[in-house]
DNA sequence: GTCACGCCTTGATCCAGCGCAAAGAACGCA
DNA sequence: TGCGTTCTTTGCGCTGGATCAAGGCGTGAC
């Protein structure tokens, strides 16, 4: 735990770096104090559920490896899967008894607990990082607005070329300041899974997906594992709905 | 101005609540004092941008009265739009220099208007505000990732009811303690944001709502004016069922 | 080894909803 | 009062992708 605070954690996909709220906290003794007070470390297995729909669990925390999938499910069934979070992305709903959304291990992972009231408790003796958690949850917020565009306006391709280039994307954060531009892609989540991510269906995943390799776009190494071969024909069938691809993206937020 | 922080503010759907951010504010003289002095009241006509997508906006605030439509938009000119703003909702992204979305008038209103930058100063010097704000964010979240479920899995038939029972309780916030359950749906926007917002196109949303009315289940008084003849079957048909009560109606998909 | 179970791929069929086109309906403007 | 503009409704054909149904492939248990 105190390695969490004091430098970056080792994880199979390479050096992550510390959330914001993390390395604001490492840098004050008291702050770090308090933090590893109140904070467990806990392994899940993929498929785990961490917290579920509409449930009073209390806890909140943060991923320091593993993928957690955050969904919703309807009566009949029928579910959406409203965010995918990576180290060293935050989970849990603050400020709320019930959580609407369900949270649950997409792979074996690494998470960095605290109870709801205790951190919360944290969070109200310490405005500056509260602070941190909003802008966390307002990052949160321009995904989810990004994704509703997806989901809403693209055509199944899109989807998944965009899905892919977020990947990559995300792999590329994990470098660190040396990030080098990736090529290679590992979709830690199974088809059924990204299909629930993406408003389709996992045989329209695969079909399309082949499709990319037969186009040139990508080559399929295993089922979880592609080398992109043309990135930016990849950004041009996502619909370039974010970044041009080729320019270094500057940091959307400075405030 | 003052009114706005005293007491309700009168508009033409009724009394509207104060958001609690105000609600606080109004409560502390101190507050009230400075945040008088850094607002201006704005009105916008229909169709008119408040902030553009990816645009250095610095303007924050709240709706008066309106309704704002927050929207992103594809290079090819397909859009989304992610969100509406009724009264007393806060609009504008705090914390960030460009607008990842932009923020329309759907309707004619009136705006409390704040430059980011004041805004921002104020609530560093209130956390307790900020959290109030941070409370904001969150329930924004929450309804961003129950559209999400709406956009992946609904049905347009469901689309379109879940959107008229939510204009439908919209309305009865308005009638704040005394909420009577309200009948009559005053759609605000038109056709085509409708069905901007629900993913799909204005002849979807029309040949859906006629349908509506051939089933009985509500009366169309004009095009932006229903009673709701059946709510219990609306929701059933919105898909957040739960209804015991109904016991036909087949159901486009049953697990 | 081989058996069984999950996950992924591929094929064939079908339909919900999109796109286009055109006819009302409501509203402002001169 | 007539005209243009914008919004809504309705008809019709087409298609993207869901659904159903096999079949392949990799992995772990024994």
């Amino acid at each position: 735990m105190e390695a969490l605070l004091s430098t970056s954690e080792r994880s199979e996909s390479g050096r992550q770096p510390l959330h914001r709220f993390f390395a604001h906290c490492a840098a004050d003794a008291t702050l770090r104090e308090e933090l590893i007070r109140i904070a467990h470390v806990r392994g899940f297995s993929s498929g785990e559920t961490i917290v579920g729909e509409g449930e009073e669990s209390g806890l909140v925390g943060a991923v320091i490896s593993g993928v957690l999938r955050v969904q919703k499910t309807m009566p009949d069934g029928r579910q959406q899967i409203v965010g995918l979070l990576f180290a060293p992305n935050l989970f849990g709903r603050v400020f709320s008894r019930v959580s609407p959304v369900a949270i649950e291990a997409a792979t074996d992972c690494r998470l960095c607990c605290f109870s709801r009231a205790a951190f919360e408790a944290f969070l109200a003796r310490h405005p500056s990082v509260e602070h941190d958690v909003m802008l966390a949850v307002l990052d949160e917020l321009d995904a989810a607005q990004e994704w509703m565009l997806l989901l809403g306006c693209k055509a199944v391709q899109e989807r998944v070329a965009s899905f892919l280039l977020m990947i990559l994307h995300q792999a590329d954060v994990g470098g660190g300041a040396a990030r080098r531009r990736q090529r290679m892609v590992n979709v830690p989540i199974t088809r059924h899974d990204m299909a629930v991510y993406l408003g389709t269906t996992a045989e329209t995943i695969s079909r399309t997906i082949q499709d990319f390799a037969r186009r040139g776009v990508l080559r399929i190494i295993n089922p979880q594992r592609f080398e992109v071969l043309d990135e930016a024909r990849l950004a041009f069938l996502s619909g370039r709905a974010t970044d041009p691809g080729d320019v270094d993206e500057p940091s959307l937020r400075s405030a």
